[in-house]
DNA sequence: CTGAAAGCGCTTACAG
DNA sequence: CTGAAAGCGCTTACAG
């Protein structure tokens, strides 16, 4: 290793290290005490203009940024709340983590995402270090169904809403939707408009599964064959979708409907179908699930079924802020509810 | 108001409100000091094995969660680090994301992920609020130009890896590639198969934007026609696509080929062409950027540009554990550089 | 292997 | 309007 000169001793590196400015630092510069400074910067009129301004020029000429870690620690209060969203997702949650970010950020509280499930067993250490982080709340996507993980958040104390889903045990608050009355309604919809042997294609998340469920039931309500179905793994993808209708279609040409668990895999099984040359809606009915923003423009557009996430972000903020606020809870379980969006495929 | 009866006054959400377990109540129930526990927790081999058995009991029972604020502050060290990434992006970003978790959780350290960009305003409040929880680092998508942002950053002495770009002054460390050699090589690759009157398709982010000036400049440098533009929003969709494709034929009906800002773009492209008859690629080439699941799969598939989120997400770790934990970094700043995946639509 | 003291950087609670 | 003291829940640094 060659004797460092100067320069490789203190490259820009090294300017990095220095300790970060401090509220004692600003306090001596401004010449006031240190709680003066903390006024001065949480509420500036309870300060005099004087003590206000050298505040303020201490605080710029300095570069201060409070540290909202050791303001959190004495208040017990951090105005951070976390939402864990699955890796395998893509752009379903977007909308909700949108929405929730900005109502939020409205009432003073930042949200941080955090990646669950690219590796399920280790759900329970990141949940054990977000709760360590001592958040003002925590939204899940989904609901919990780990043991120790309920226990957890019901023993830390914050404010958690599940979000996307139905319990009849949240195990805090709850804003979603009944998967198995969607799949029922989607197996009625198809129905009703002449299908009789409907199949699914569906990842394998949990709310897939209880969409499934919800229409293979329908189905034998209503007295149609068992339909058929193929399973891929989540997150779904265009060749998914390809690749299953061409599965059930060789097991069963007679197939006349298919509905898929996410858009991009009814999307794949439009493509299919076109390169074989079979008619949508004609011969067969498809209809997808998230209602993503390409589903209106496909060709041909895609009926699918519509979850409203801005509701859900927008609902679960308030519930949080509300919770963390210590004001009452009015209803702590909301159904928002789904819509099918009729279009041409189906 | 009814005045409230016992069940009312006392919902579930009472039983929330507890305060959490601390180090201290640990200690008290095991029978040991608060840095017993500490250790038996953080280092259990340092502790004897009666100590550990009494202090695991301990936290077994009354459901500890060690407290990473607290233990940050001290310790100076949060295990923490924030990636921000733009809310408009989609999935462009989801395998970077992903492979920055594994790789910084198998180092013991936590990612949070900040959404930025819905509201440009308010990107320096954001970082301010992120600095102001001192991560162990910061990774950014795309590079930094507010100065104020760039100061704030330097200021805090906390490691910055920008990414998905290039620059010449990167605030600290930086994990890109240069969008302007990507355009010149999209241009070049099509000039190359024979084409004259390419036109672009392109999103407003300003990485699109230098995709562009690079692909002008190309065409200029082979002395094509300059190439025709649409400029939609970012996030780019399939409708822009449909959309923009049309109003380029419009005005040029002879424009043999498209490249587009985004995948979603270019589908629109094909479905537009091919509701209109124009065969891809016999009369019409289309180049997508991002090389996202669907474009191997759809028909025609999609040629595209590929970048490596997985690289680009180890190298960001990687540079990031190196600086918090005071190696030296060899190599701050890495091209990763991005190739062009051909297939059937170019 | 164990523990008492000090301190991380703030805010609360109290007194002027 | 201002400030000195105490404390949030841990870990560091030191002493045994």
């Amino acid at each position: 290793m060659p004797t460092p000169t100067s320069t490789e001793a203190m490259p820009p590196t090294g300017a990095r290290e220095r300790a970060a400015v401090t509220l004692r630092d600003v306090a001596q510069r401004a010449g006031v005490s240190m709680m003066s400074v903390s006024r001065a910067i949480r509420s500036p009129h309870q300060v005099s203009p004087q003590t206000l301004q050298r505040v303020n020029e201490a605080v710029a000429s300095m570069g201060y940024v409070p540290n909202l870690v050791a303001g959190g620690l004495r208040a017990s209060k951090s105005y951070l709340v976390t939402a864990l969203v699955p890796t395998t997702t893509g752009p379903l949650f977007a909308e909700m983590v949108q929405s929730l970010t900005e109502a939020l950020d409205a009432r003073g509280y930042q949200v941080m995402l955090g990646e669950i499930g690219y590796a399920r067993s280790r759900e329970d250490a990141l949940l054990r270090a977000i709760v360590g982080r001592r958040p003002d709340g925590i939204v899940l996507t989904g609901v919990m169904h780990s043991e120790e993980g309920r226990r957890m958040l019901l023993a830390s104390g914050i404010p958690v809403v599940e979000t996307w889903d139905f319990t009849a045990t949240p195990i805090d608050m709850l804003v979603g939707l009944s998967h198995e009355r969607l799949g029922e309604a989607v197996c009625a919809y198809l129905h009703q408009r002449g299908r009789r042997r409907p199949a699914l294609i569906s990842g394998d998340d949990e709310r897939a599964a209880r969409r499934h469920s919800g229409f293979l039931r329908e189905a034998q309500r209503r007295g149609l064959p068992t339909p058929a179905a193929h399973f891929g793994r989540s997150p779904t993808t265009h060749a998914e979708g390809r690749l299953g209708v061409a599965t059930l279609l060789a097991s069963d040409p007679d197939i006349d409907a298919v509905f898929c668990s996410s858009d991009m895999l009814a999307l794949g099984v439009l493509t299919e179908a076109r390169v074989r040359g079979i008619d949508v809606p004609g011969r067969l009915s498809v209809v997808g699930f998230g209602d993503l923003a390409f589903a209106e423009t496909v060709s041909p557009s895609l009926t699918t079924v519509r979850i409203d996430g801005t509701r859900i972000g927008q609902t679960a903020a308030q519930l949080i802020v509300d919770r963390a606020e210590g004001h009452a809870v009015a209803e702590p379980v909301v159904d928002i509810g789904f819509s099918i969006v009729q279009r041409e495929s189906a």
